[in-house]
DNA sequence: GGTAGACCTGGACGC
DNA sequence: GCGTCCAGGTCTACC
């Protein structure tokens, strides 16, 4: 099976890819120029996507046949991991007179790589905080390993569990053989409420609520603070809040205080007058180094 | 509203 | 090989 999938200019399948971080957390495989993703489709088939950049878009390649039911949910899928339909031109336009933006626009930069749920984005950045990105790597591979469904074609490659999976789980089970240690009641008490139908997380992608809204609803999630809501609000294409972490004040000291010490308020004032894409301005932004 | 301390893991370091 | 220290955000208790 092959899809092709257009995206509004520009775009760059190599820029999303390394956008940040994400391509380097199970389930996804791969390098910036082609990456692999172990996909559980609703009806509980899991395949492997391979994705490739192919010209103005992205070409998925799958082995197996498929119905039309099923190749209209990767292709949905797709689109939203790669934010294929997002307008970015009011940034581009913004950032044009800007130097240190301007491999941002003339690289296809703006989108962020997604995972195919809300619920597998909110497990991953409650893992990435108060640690570092090795343990963050192991702590997501211990769990796609433990919970996630096999692929049949290499069963020691799974899809990312889904709620349900983690909600049978355990506290015990969590801290100790994922090694998510204190993370562990917070992932456990979300799978249970998304499972349960208490949290309607992927409502919550196409929600047209305005930020502040989103963002008391995000900040209510246990292990989610200030710096993930952040995160999770630019995933969800909303720009004008900074993930403020450790990186973030060390890149905005050097890069506007000379190096002094500084606190969350100097980096909301050297990205303020980017307004409603502030985040995407300091994502991009081309620091010194 | 602001602040201090606990939470847990794993890497770095000294012995 | 072992013990200690430290970095990394969030939560809770306290002022």
């Amino acid at each position: 099976m092959e899809l092709q999938l257009p995206a509004r200019p520009p775009f760059s399948f190599a820029a999303v890819a390394d956008s940040h971080g994400w391509r380097q957390l199970a389930p996804f495989g791969g390098d910036r120029d082609a990456l692999s993703y172990v996909l559980r489709l609703n009806a509980g088939r899991v395949i492997e996507l391979h994705l490739a950049g192919a010209g103005d878009g992205v070409r998925v390649a799958a082995d197996g046949e498929f119905a039309a039911a099923e190749l209209s949910e990767i292709a949905a899928t797709v689109t939203w991991m790669f934010g294929l339909d997002q307008d970015l031109s009011a940034f581009y336009a913004a950032a044009s007179g800007e130097p240190k933006l301007a491999q941002a626009a003339a690289g296809g930069k703006g989108r962020i790589l997604r995972s195919p749920t809300l619920f597998e984005d909110v497990v991953k950045t409650i893992l990435t905080t108060n640690t570092v990105w090795g343990s963050t790597k192991r702590m997501v591979a211990n769990v796609v390993g433990l919970f996630g469904d096999p692929l049949p074609a290499d069963p020691a490659r799974r899809a990312f569990p889904t709620p349900a999976s983690l909600a049978a789980s355990d506290e015990a089970t969590l801290r100790q053989a994922a090694r998510l240690g204190y993370r562990a009641p917070a992932v456990l008490e979300l799978a249970q409420r998304v499972a349960a139908g208490a949290l309607d997380l992927e409502g919550l992608r196409t929600a047209d609520l305005p930020t502040p809204e989103l963002r008391k609803r995000l900040l209510a999630i246990k292990g989610v603070g200030p710096y993930a809501v952040a995160n999770l609000l630019m995933l969800l294409g909303r720009y004008d809040a900074i993930p403020i972490d450790s990186w973030a004040l060390s890149q905005v000291s050097r890069g506007f205080h000379g190096g002094a010490a500084i606190g969350p308020a100097e980096v909301e004032a050297a990205f303020a007058r980017w307004g409603a894409w502030k985040g995407l301005a300091y994502w991009f932004w081309q620091w010194a180094d």
